[in-house]
DNA sequence: TTTCTGCTGTGATTTTAGTCACACTCAGTT
DNA sequence: AACTGAGTGTGACTAAAATCACAGCAGAAA
């Protein structure tokens, strides 16, 4: 949770060429509701998922059935294109956490437009490398912190996430926050619990909502 | 270390195409000793780092003065590219493992060649994805996994990086393994003791050599 | 309504890994 | 040859987090 050092620029313009090259009235729109799988570990992408609503989370499921979650994605957004590039198979699965949105531009037409349109080229490859910038980003916040730091970190994390597609809320279950930081379901409600009762969030209806995001941060920086 | 489904091919090529476009004769090579900073956390890129012989650590300093090891990285290969393309200042810090070999090309050149040539940006998009998928595949099994199976994985994954430069053994002290696995070093020491009496490793002259990947997979797996 | 089912909350206990402290080895000085 | 410093090895102790066990609650289904 450093200073963003990206250039938010480069975000909008990232929006329009997507934009100028899938508009998206010109895709069939397929509609996920809440707990739906978008794409499973192990298939072939099919095209490019253009989210235009909603967000999902990205996990591996691990052998004793926990979800190890890698990346949670809200609207807008672009994934699979990784896949389609290098024509390997996902290695993990994508489920809904709210009602989403999904345009998808078949992969033929996705890798000819790529090839053929150096902007959409350069467009691609500035995103891959916010992308994984960011990825590092989370890797240095992330590693080495107790599980408290973890939770501060992802819970700014998921909000900055969530806040901007509006509700304000976080829609995670305790698991699922749990499969998030590392940690298990257990230590992540008695730290949730914690965290309510210090007022640096607030739990109504199973969805979390920041009140302070001051402390986190403080509780964040405490370790990194 | 599941089964690599990235095909080898693409990275033939990969270096092919940045033989011909950044041919190392070409380019004035900087020489490093073992110890020496490549580049500081925090500095701009000056241009794309073509690492021609030897190995690196690429970690970030924690408050505690201990080492983050984000990526070890062996020749050939390029990095700080992703800086150069979205303009960033390194969060990292790159130190020289063994002694380094460097081409250097400058800003200017490499942004006008990648924007001008798209088998050029192609390959750099290529690499991206590789280099994304990877890091993907390294969270996944580091994740969730005691130390004890992040050390079995993390000995694998180094043994193939240094396998292919020749020598065939691992220039990590304790304490930089620790900060790879994301431990300490007292923990590090013990448990490469244990695989050393249980003949999985060698530690002569403080370099690690693997007498047996088998079971070190088997490690690995027990948890994934 | 009752009965599941899945999620949350919490106590008690155990396991894992980190911390502290100190000794030993080896390479490079002085 | 003694001195230094960095790396290693290990024991004792402590702290952090996982596991186990169970209770309560809300919404969906019968």
């Amino acid at each position: 949770m450093k200073n963003n050092s990206v250039p938010e620029l480069s975000q909008k313009e990232i929006q329009e060429v997507l934009m100028k090259y899938f508009p998206p009235e010109e895709f069939e729109s397929i509609k996920f509701s809440r707990q739906q799988v978008i794409f499973y570990e192990k298939e072939t992408a099919e095209g490019l998922y253009f989210i235009t609503k909603g967000s999902i989370k990205i996990f591996v499921r691990k052998k004793d059935g926990r979800e190890e979650i890698l990346r949670v994605v809200t609207a807008p957004a672009v994934i699979g294109y990784k896949h389609l590039l290098t024509a390997t198979k996902f290695m993990t699965t994508a489920i809904a956490l709210e009602p989403v949105e999904v345009k998808m531009v078949p992969r033929e037409m996705f890798l000819y437009l790529v090839k053929n349109n150096s902007d959409l080229m350069e467009t691609f490859l500035t995103l891959l490398c916010l992308d994984d910038i960011e990825r590092e980003r989370q890797l240095i916040d992330f590693e080495y912190k107790p599980v408290r730091g973890r939770l501060a970190d992802a819970l700014l994390r998921l909000d900055k996430l969530f806040g901007s597609t509006g509700s304000g809320f976080i829609y995670f279950s305790r698991k699922e926050m749990a499969g998030y930081i590392g940690s298990v379901r257990e230590t992540t409600t008695r730290l949730i619990s914690e965290f309510r009762q210090e007022k640096i969030i607030d739990t109504s209806n199973n969805r979390i909502k920041i009140l302070n995001r001051k402390k986190l941060l403080d509780i964040s920086n405490l370790y990194s």
